[in-house]
DNA sequence: GCTGTATTCTATAGTTCTTTGGAATATTGG
DNA sequence: CCAATATTCCAAAGAACTATAGAATACAGC
């Protein structure tokens, strides 16, 4: 191994590197971005056997990116603090602008960009505060995870559940679909199905996560039902 | 390995991680971060041997973090661009922040920086904007790199030959030292050195590097004298 | 074209990281 | 205290990465 004077500081710095160099613990930190979890709901969430969930987390835990609490015989984790999760954001913003092959694989999985038209957490969080504006909001995860935290007047509808409860959706109104991280694909398979049967959708732009990045506040509770 | 749906979204984004996991290749990119430098120039200021040098300048590049030109038979290394600066230097901030080991293994390499009290490059652009300020500026690094390009107006004097031009330096005014970039051991050793001999000294925070990518411009050509 | 120099490519051994089975720990509820 | 559940620790096999030796390539100057 190469040992350079400043070799012991760059060791540490790479620790960092190091950490943010597995596709399952950076597919972890998407979902912790969201709220706190268990280690089980990581799992599923992930899809990643539950030892090699709970083996990733103690590396992430040892970089300081994420702590964790005992409540009963639970653990769970969460992001260290906000800062984590900036750096998550810009990290993501870096390769998406540096990687072609990061653009292609995200235009594969979720679609083409320009094709959804993405709304900003900004431009939503405007038209929430403008009463005229007339959006609504479809979290289109799972009725658990709209309990733990959603957008405030967020509806709950399920992408499994959206092709039998269209009726409940205005048709005159935008409505904006989201669901996790930035690169859950749900919200856009959402918002194709409702273009489909002539509904005004677009996807929120980074999902839940980048929401409550941007500085937006979460609502809990269930809400189940459109307004 | 684990293959949830969203996997070749986040293995493209580990890419980056991956790069950034490797002290050798963090430690190029701080090298280039100063400016263009050739294979050879590279693995002799990371103390790496050619060969593995190039083995990782390949890896970076495979990673869009640095580009390459050819002149001759010399092959001219740089980062891709300002961006790849700006992350850097934002992973640095990051892992200071967060990894107590970073600190202290900066603060065993470097010293205390509450002794050393640095000065940020903005306060030093805006000393040097002020005619008033009277802040003498030596650049600690090589003639060969301070030839290479160099905070507007800096003296060049490398370290091993201070001890014997401190009649050049002024006993009143404040000095601002400076080497290459945020890891540098040089310019903490010449305020030391200078402090002992009754000089007001404080090195620059994060060096050449940072002047630069905070949008201050370089200087190029000699300058060996004292004004 | 030939020679010398700078750099990269190819192959391989050594090291480190990931995954996973089995055992261990901690906590709740009976 | 015992049983059940959730999670972590330990260890070994497998995969990926690093370092380096030797060969190959590209170019400048003669």
């Amino acid at each position: 191994m190469a040992e350079f004077r400043e070799e012991p500081i760059y060791r540490q710095l790479a620790r960092i590197g190091k950490t943010l160099a597995s596709p399952v613990r950076l597919r972890l930190l998407d979902v912790l971005d969201q709220g706190e979890r268990t280690v089980e709901q990581l799992s599923e969430a992930a899809d990643v056997p539950l030892k090699n969930t709970s083996a990733q987390l103690q590396q992430l835990r040892a970089a300081h990116l994420v702590t964790s609490r005992k409540d009963g015989t639970r653990v769970y984790y969460r992001l260290a603090d906000e800062r984590v999760s900036r750096f998550l954001d810009e990290l993501q913003d870096f390769a998406g602008e540096r990687l072609a092959d990061l653009r292609e694989a995200v235009s594969e999985h979720l679609g083409d960009p320009a094709v959804l038209e993405p709304v900003t957490a900004g431009e939503l969080a405007a038209r929430l505060a403008d009463p005229e504006s007339g959006v609504v909001i479809v979290d289109v995860r799972s009725a658990a995870d709209h309990a733990r935290g959603h957008v405030p007047g967020a509806v709950s509808v399920p992408l499994a559940e959206l092709r039998d409860r269209l009726d409940e959706l205005p048709r005159d109104a935008e409505i904006v679909a989201y669901c996790g991280g930035p690169y859950c694909a749900v919200s856009p398979e959402a918002v194709r199905l409702l273009r489909e049967r002539g509904f005004h959708a677009r996807p929120l732009d980074g999902g839940l996560a980048r929401w409550r990045r941007t500085g937006n506040r979460l609502q809990t509770g269930p809400r189940l039902s459109a307004p």
